[in-house]
DNA sequence: ATAAAAACATGTTATATAACACAAATATAC
DNA sequence: GTATATTTGTGTTATATAACATGTTTTTAT
C-alpha cells in the first residue's frame, strides 16, 4: 500500500497555507511545524459532526468541503462550501462551543489540524493571524446573511442561478474556461439552494433549454454567466 | 433644552462596556478614554446605512437596535436584534467592506464610537480584546446559521414562535416577569420572521386564542413557554 | 456479469403562504 | 379637535413549490 503522499502525488505542507504560516514570525513558524498533524480524507468521509467539541483549529489545504447542518425532519441544509486554503470548523473553537453543522470531504482532502491551545498561542502573539481570522469571520458573516435573505425570498430560478456563481466564485472554472470545478449530486444542489431535489433537477433543465448552462453528468459548464446573474438577481 | 445626559437621566461612560473596557491593560484604558465619542440616537433614527463604509467600531451602550437587508424588491429582512452591551456595524469594519445591511434605533440609544485606529490598536495590544471580538463573531455567526435554516425549512408557527423566544432571549422579561421587553411593530416582528405582515398579525392571533401569549398593542406576554418552544420545534 | 441500490428525470396533485382587498383602530400632524 | 396617515385586523383568491408517484439511467457491490 502506498503512503498517504503518494496517493496524493505532493507532499502537503502547512507552509503553504497562506494565512496562517506566511503571517508567523521566524520563531512562531518553527514553534507551528512542530505541532500540527497532517490528516487525509477520502470522497465521503465526515470531517466532523453536528454536537461534536473542537480540539483545534482545521485549515484546508487540498480538496472541497461541504458543510451542513441538519434541519426540520434532517432536512440537510449546505451552509458553505470551502476550498483550498480556507479555515475549517473554527465558528465553534471561537465561541467554545459544540459543531453546530456537520463537514463532509467532497474531494480528496488534505487538513491541517493545529491543537486549540497551539493555535490561541499564536493569535496572541501574531496580531496579523487574530486580523486574518477575524477577517474570515467577517467575510463568512457577510456571505451568509447575504444567503439568508436571497434563500427566503428568491423564488426557485433565482436560488439556483445564485447557487451555481457561488460555487463558481468558490472554486472557479476548470481549464476549459467554462466548466464549474466541482462536481455535486443534484441533491447537494438542492441542499444548498433550499429546494427539493426534483425541483433542482427540474430547474436545471429549464436552464439547458434557455442555453444558459450545459449539463453532463455532475459536470455543469456556464454558458451565459451575464445571463445567469440576470436570473439570480431578478430573484 | 436639556442636555443629552439629563435627557437620558444618566451619564453614559465606556466603563460600562465590559467585553472592551474590563480587558484592557491601565495605560490602554487611558487611551481608550481619550478617543472615543458618545452619539445618541432618537427612537426610529438611522445608525448606519447599507452601502456605506464603517469610520469605526459602534458600541451599544444603552437602547434597543434592529440590524436589516433590503431584500427583493426592497422587502425588509432583519438579520439582528441587538441589546446593550454588543457591538454594532463590526463586520463591516473586520471585512474592510462597506456595510451590507442598515441599522435603526426602535429606542433611545446610546452609541460609543471608536475610530478605526484607535480599535485596531487596542486589538492588536489586548489579545482578550481580540479574544472578546472573535467570540462575538463566532457566537453570531452560529445564530444566523440556525436562523437560515429555520427560516427556510420552519413553517409560519414555528418561525413565529422561534422569534418570540429569541426576541425573548435577548431582550429578556419586564418587571412583571412575563412581558417581553422590546415594542416592535407587527411588520418588524413579521420581517424579523420571514413572513408577511397580515400573516404575523393572523398568527399572532392564533397563538392569542391557544393561550400561548397575550397581546395589549405592542406589549406581548408570553403565557406557556414550554408551549411556544414545542411550536417552534415542531417547526 | 448480474443484482441491488442510488441518482436522475418528469408528470400530477396538494397545500402553505403570498397577494389582494377592504374595514377598523390608533397614532400623528396641523 | 379635526383630518390624515399609519397600523392593525380579517376574509378571499392566486400561485409557487413541496409532496407524491413512477420510470429510467447510472453506479456500486458481489
Amino acid at each position: 500500500m502506498p503512503n498517504r503522499d503518494e496517493e496524493f502525488g505532493f507532499v502537503p505542507d502547512i507552509k503553504d497555507f497562506p494565512q496562517l504560516y506566511s503571517v508567523l514570525s521566524e520563531g512562531d513558524k518553527g514553534f507551528l511545524m512542530e505541532n500540527y498533524d497532517i490528516r487525509y480524507y477520502k470522497k465521503g468521509e465526515k470531517i466532523y459532526t453536528e454536537g461534536e467539541k473542537p480540539k483545534g483549529l482545521l485549515c484546508l489545504g487540498k480538496g472541497k468541503v461541504k458543510v451542513y447542518k441538519s434541519g426540520i425532519g434532517g432536512k440537510e441544509q449546505i451552509v458553505r462550501m470551502v476550498a483550498a486554503s480556507g479555515f475549517l470548523g473554527y465558528r465553534a473553537l471561537f465561541a467554545d462551543d459544540m459543531h453546530i453543522a456537520s463537514a463532509v470531504a467532497i474531494d480528496e482532502c488534505v487538513i491541517f489540524f493545529i491543537p486549540k491551545d497551539i493555535i490561541f498561542k499564536l493569535i496572541s502573539s501574531n496580531k496579523k493571524v487574530c486580523m486574518n481570522i477575524l477577517k474570515s469571520f467577517a467575510t463568512e458573516l457577510g456571505f451568509t446573511r447575504y444567503r439568508t435573505v436571497s434563500l427566503t425570498q428568491k423564488h426557485i430560478r433565482g436560488r439556483l442561478a445564485e447557487s451555481l456563481l457561488y460555487l463558481l466564485e468558490i472554486y472557479g472554472y476548470e481549464e476549459d474556461g467554462q466548466t464549474v470545478n466541482v462536481q455535486l449530486s443534484r441533491e447537494d444542489i438542492a441542499n444548498f439552494s433550499n429546494m427539493t431535489t426534483s425541483n433542482a433537477i427540474r430547474t436545471l433543465s429549464t436552464f439547458v433549454n434557455e442555453d444558459v448552462i450545459a449539463v453532463n453528468g455532475r459536470f455543469i459548464k456556464i454558458l451565459k454567466e451575464e445571463k445567469l446573474e440576470r436570473i439570480s438577481d431578478l430573484g
